[in-house]
DNA sequence: GCCGACTACTAAACCGCTCTAGTGACTGGG
DNA sequence: CCCAGTCACTAGAGCGGTTTAGTAGTCGGC
């Protein structure tokens, strides 16, 4: 027998489809007895409900959408997506509730994909990430009407809920950190200014020289490649008065400047302090390990899966979770400056 | 106005909902004056299907499904997960085919997952991956009469189609390699013994030695995990007789491995050479860079999204695609052996 | 004994689209 | 001139559910 109905199991019990979908969806209109006798012939039957059928009747589709802007080929390279991605199905399949993903080349795709997606009704809501400084998706979304998460933050992102954790507080607490090991040049290897934390994490930076009297202190943008963070080490390293602490947006790029030192001769962490503003295995994996903010990206993202649900289930609510700051984890890579500085 | 449909259409042309379905399926049955009037209308209200509605008709459900069967959090440290996936994405985005995701604990919830979606009718097909020695998936999946493509091969997946390259070759290639630079003491740190790709590179060694007459070569299994590799790395070389070669069955094992070598003073490549089987910005990025089996994932992932997706426009069609065998990419990891050897 | 309220259920509309059977107009061949 | 065949299109069933309106039957109260 193929896919058994609702219609066919109405049948063999003897009852009318409704009487049926009544049981099965757990709402009253009929008795436990007969509550009880449809549910078993549909386990009998090995009955399934046909997704689209029920998506046509204006209900949930069962699916939430991911789109990413970014270059296909560069989404490999990112310990922090795969990260996000697990913690995310995590949090889906609690309520089995699946993942539909989608890699566009830049975000006007990106717009076009929420827009197909919302008409076809093929997802029930979208999570919104690489939040740029003027973000043009936020609105498109709201306009939507999709339940959304966006990740990141805090502010900025109109009606939306979001989950973030605080970048500011993080870069400052990095900054004091290398100021009490008495560095007095530190430099930056930043990610793309277009995005919101790459902003944060500069100003945070910037107001902390003030603050502690740093004397030379400069942020540098890269794409996030680790070809960009190589060749910007390259160049700090090159300088005269070259850097004692070099502070890189991503552990991908931090673990590229450290390739960078060993080519040059730079001892880290005698001659060169190195810290990543991100965590995973890549850290941990070289030699000197590398000192590092750590976070749960993969608690992260059951977080971000939690939030949107919650406001699938109940439209209208707004949800800003904030998740813990990143910690340092303080590997081999940082010491106090050389004498000489 | 909210979401236009065919029938919205067909009021505004002047014509019946049937009409417009054809036209705007590229089917016969309208003049061609009519169907541009409809599609320009279709244009103007900004209508898209609704895919759940096409769906219920019995026609495609316009996704495919990829169920992964590790523990989520292991799953961001791969790097060929996620070039795979973003080949997939490209290839199945050309027909706007959406990906759905999954990411479960054991085999047991794979299966269980294929059975759901083949009966919700959430996708149009299937794509195995991480194909076991002795693989229960296959047979359920071909009972579910859900195209499907296996990757990995050749043979072992019944009336499935595969995608898959030669991995017996790219060992008897790195063998040769080693061989010729004169090292006789070779270990491989493997993967899991219950991959059938673990296994077919085991042989190829073992036929190796035999065939080139090496003295001590040896396979030793572990779960994939850096710390594994990182471990086992240890074990071999703390031996008396240590070996001068490893090969590595992934390459954030290798990097491990290179860790390890570091912190025991073994000169890489002095006194042992490093190579990894499967590439990525990881053994580029590390110092020295690591001697590699290059291959392209992303163009993998591509080329099984193809498959699938002719599979699924002809069923029946069975379809086994070899890809190009990984070739050697050499970098500084390897060398010939130390005199002392 | 009758009314109203409640329970347990049925019948049928509906969601948006596809597809088949049918219809009317026109064409062309014998 | 009539009939068969094509063309362009319409009407409506059907996909598998959900949901609403309606209907018997029962029960309690006065």
């Amino acid at each position: 027998m193929a896919r058994p109905t609702i219609d066919d199991i109405a049948r063999r019990v003897g009852v009318s489809k409704g009487a049926v979908s009544f049981a099965l969806n757990g709402r009253p209109g009929v008795s436990e007895a007969t509550r009880a006798r449809i549910l078993q012939v549909a386990e009998e039957m090995n009955w399934r409900p046909h997704t689209a059928a029920r998506a046509l009747g204006g209900a949930r589709a069962g699916a939430v959408g991911l789109v990413i802007a970014r270059p296909a080929r560069t989404l490999g390279v990112e310990p922090f997506f795969a990260q996000l991605l697990s913690g995310l199905q995590a949090g889906l399949s609690a309520q089995s509730v699946a993942l539909e993903l989608l890699v566009v080349e830049d975000t006007e795709a990106e717009i076009e994909v929420y827009r197909r997606w919302a008409s076809e009704h093929r997802v029930d809501g979208f999570i919104l990430v690489d939040l740029k400084v003027r973000d043009t998706r936020v609105e498109v979304v709201e306009g939507l009407g999709v339940p959304a998460v966006v990740l990141g933050g805090p502010g900025r992102h109109g009606s939306l809920s979001s989950v973030w954790a605080d970048d500011r507080e993080a870069m400052l607490s990095i900054a004091d950190y290398l100021a009490a090991l008495g560095h007095r040049r530190i430099a930056h290897v930043a990610g793309l200014p277009t995005f919101q934390h790459t902003q944060r994490r500069m100003r945070a930076l910037r107001d902390s020289a003030r603050r502690l009297g740093l004397a030379e202190v400069s942020s540098l943008p890269t794409d996030f490649s680790d070809a960009e963070g190589a060749a910007t080490t390259r160049m700090l390293l090159s300088r005269p008065r070259r850097p004692t602490a070099i502070v890189y947006d991503s552990d991908l790029m931090a673990v590229a400047g450290l390739g960078v030192a060993g080519e040059m001769g730079v001892a880290v962490p005698g001659d060169l302090s190195i810290i990543a503003f991100d965590d995973s295995v890549l850290t941990r994996i070289v030699h000197p390990a590398l000192t590092a903010l750590t976070r749960d990206t993969f608690a992260l993202g059951t977080e971000v899966a939690e939030s949107l649900l919650a406001i699938i289930a109940e439209p209208g609510l707004r949800r800003d979770r904030r998740t813990p700051t990143p910690r340092l984890a303080v590997r081999e890579s940082t010491a106090p400056p050389a004498l000489a500085g």
